[in-house]
DNA sequence: CGCCAGGTTGTTG
DNA sequence: CAACAACATGGC
């Protein structure tokens, strides 16, 4: 039986594709568009590509779109307004999207960044090749090897394999990397065994996302999982180890919150 | 209610 | 360097 991660793209392809990530935020609504993949990501596409990962992280999707509506219907999705908005509202405005003081401070530093990198505009990270360009932004305060990779691969088309913990945890299951694996080493598997394809890399990392989200869940659903059968765990075992050691314990009940 | 969500940084041993 | 704790809202 075939395995191999082009396998398993070609399955979830079949069932879930195309997904067209990574959405615009227009009039209010986050629109899938397949011409967006078709052309370069202008620069206030980019800073939007930019926000919305750092506003994702850890956090559902959902809750980042209204943060992304609070910010462009105020016109404020832009390196200037970003840079002069004190930071206690742009914490505010970005609440839905969870850790807002830190998710504002960390888009401070983003801003601050693309300031610093081209004086006035979004910094032209295509021209640097790829390492520079990843090196550059893993120097920013906030921004992580996934954010980092999203950012390249969604916003400059760069053909890099963004790794989460969906990807961590499915192909685990399936048998194709140690429980133990690091980000580096998950990527590697995929740029060791795929061709260097932009379009396939954008379309396989939402692909996972959503068979993660949906079927291959903390209790996967492998009775209707599209790579059942190439999949190690396949729902026979009883248990196996978690992957993300215990649960977060104590909730933590502060509740005055701003407003 | 309790759990989870497309991470990253800071701290500790 | 590995393992944790902190960060926080909204949906189901």
């Amino acid at each position: 039986m075939q395995s191999g991660p082009r396998t398993v793209y070609r399955l979830l392809k079949k069932a879930y594709g195309p997904r067209n990530w990574w959405p615009v935020v227009r009039g209010g609504r986050c629109l899938y568009l397949p011409e967006f993949l078709d052309r370069p990501r202008t620069a206030p596409e980019i800073l939007e590509i930019m926000v919305g990962a750092l506003l994702t992280q850890n956090t559902a999707w959902d809750n980042v779109v209204l943060a992304l509506i609070e910010l462009k219907k105020r016109r404020l999705m832009s390196v200037g307004a970003l840079e002069k908005i004190p930071e206690s509202r742009l914490a505010r405005l970005i609440r839905s999207s969870g850790y807002y003081n830190q998710k504002a401070k960390k888009i401070k530093a983003l801003v601050s960044f693309i300031r610093s990198s081209l004086a006035g505009r979004v910094v032209r990270l295509g021209g640097r090749g790829l390492d520079r360009a990843r090196q550059s932004l893993l120097s920013v305060w906030g921004i992580g090897p996934e954010t980092a990779d999203s950012i390249l691969l969604y916003g400059y088309g760069f053909p890099v394999f963004v790794v989460d913990a969906y990807t961590h945890r499915v192909f685990s299951r399936i048998g194709s990397v140690p429980p133990k694996a690091q980000y580096d080493d998950i990527q590697l598997f995929f740029h060791k065994n795929l061709k260097r394809n932009t379009g396939v890399f954008r379309e396989y990392h939402a692909l996972i996302v959503e068979l993660g989200k949906s079927v291959c869940i903390r209790t996967p659903k492998c009775l209707i999982c599209p790579i059942r059968k190439i999949c190690r765990f396949r729902g026979s075992q009883k248990s196996y180890a978690p992957e993300r050691t215990m649960r977060r314990t104590e909730n933590r009940q502060r509740r005055s919150s701003i407003r």
